[in-house]
DNA sequence: ATGCGAATTAGACACAGTCCAAGAGTTGAA
DNA sequence: TTCAACTCTTGGACTGTGTCTAATTCGCAT
């Protein structure tokens, strides 16, 4: 899988391409988390942006990344209670979640599959599947995968 | 499957079993969530908590959910940006999340399999999965579960 | 240049959740 | 019953995330 090179004109062509009028601040908050496919929170994001000159306001990476968001060029990741994360894959993928650091990884949704998920209420429709692995480092391990998931969350 | 009748003397035996003592506001704000076996958020347990007299103060109510946690007792659901949901419900099971409408509705684990997820990061535990099938109210569903559980996170 | 809609902004605001230090309740020993 | 030690509760200040608003600025077509 080759890594796409972030330039100004393919980041502008990527807005272009979602309906997004590509300014200046939407350029480098797009370049801010697609050049590094992190998850970020928007705090986070602000800083970097602004790192060597104040590029942006908080007010406008909200707007953004809302924005972003409705034109699906990124999705939200809400695991932690104090802040949303936002993704640039928007390839179908599920995270594992690495409970005492925070860190989020991407788990490819390709090879997974779910069974015996009940039927969903009348008139309801999926809007999508997410798979939240809570990890932590240590030492007891016992449990498979499937005895986890079947398993209560700490 | 039988509801427990949720009598003062019940849930006070249901308290020191998971080593908590049992004040007064302990148990009013047990008895309101799990009497009801709804999600609820910390400011609504405190609106139903505090509905005829004043009973308990936001401090608390927050101190005794952070202990009932801790203990065990309940468990947290983090599906909502805003506001962290508790269930009474600590049997292993997932959620489905109607985005419109912020409902939370259980279902069980036990016949749920996931296969097809990697091997964990070298040292690494689980310690637990949960799944959140987002839903809406809608009419063109066309998509199967596993497709769904294929797909993007609107 | 000029006019206009779209975008950005500072700062006020809303609200979930935490912290703290004071006060109230409980227990048990003498 | 009194005291001391301990636990629990509490109001209110505080923090941090995210929203709102009204004013400015930008980008662009004419």
């Amino acid at each position: 899988m080759r890594e796409p090179h972030y330039t100004r004109d393919n980041l502008v062509a990527m807005l272009r391409g979602h309906d997004i009028n590509p300014t200046h601040q939407r350029i480098e908050i797009a370049y801010a988390l697609f050049s590094r496919g992190e998850h970020l929170s928007a705090d986070q994001l602000l800083a970097i942006v602004n790192d060597r000159h104040s590029e942006t306001s908080k007010a406008t990476v909200y707007n953004t990344l809302n924005l972003f968001l409705e034109k699906k060029l990124i999705r939200e990741v809400i695991v932690d209670p104090n802040k949303v994360f936002y993704d640039p894959n928007t390839t179908p993928h599920h995270h594992f979640y690495n409970i005492d650091s925070g860190e989020l990884t991407d788990i490819d949704a390709g090879r997974i599959t779910i069974s015996g998920l009940p039927q969903l209420p009348k008139g309801m429709v999926t809007e999508g599947v997410d798979i939240i692995v809570r990890i932590r480092a240590s030492s007891l391990s016992h449990l498979t995968f499937q005895q986890a998931a079947n398993s209560k969350t700490g």
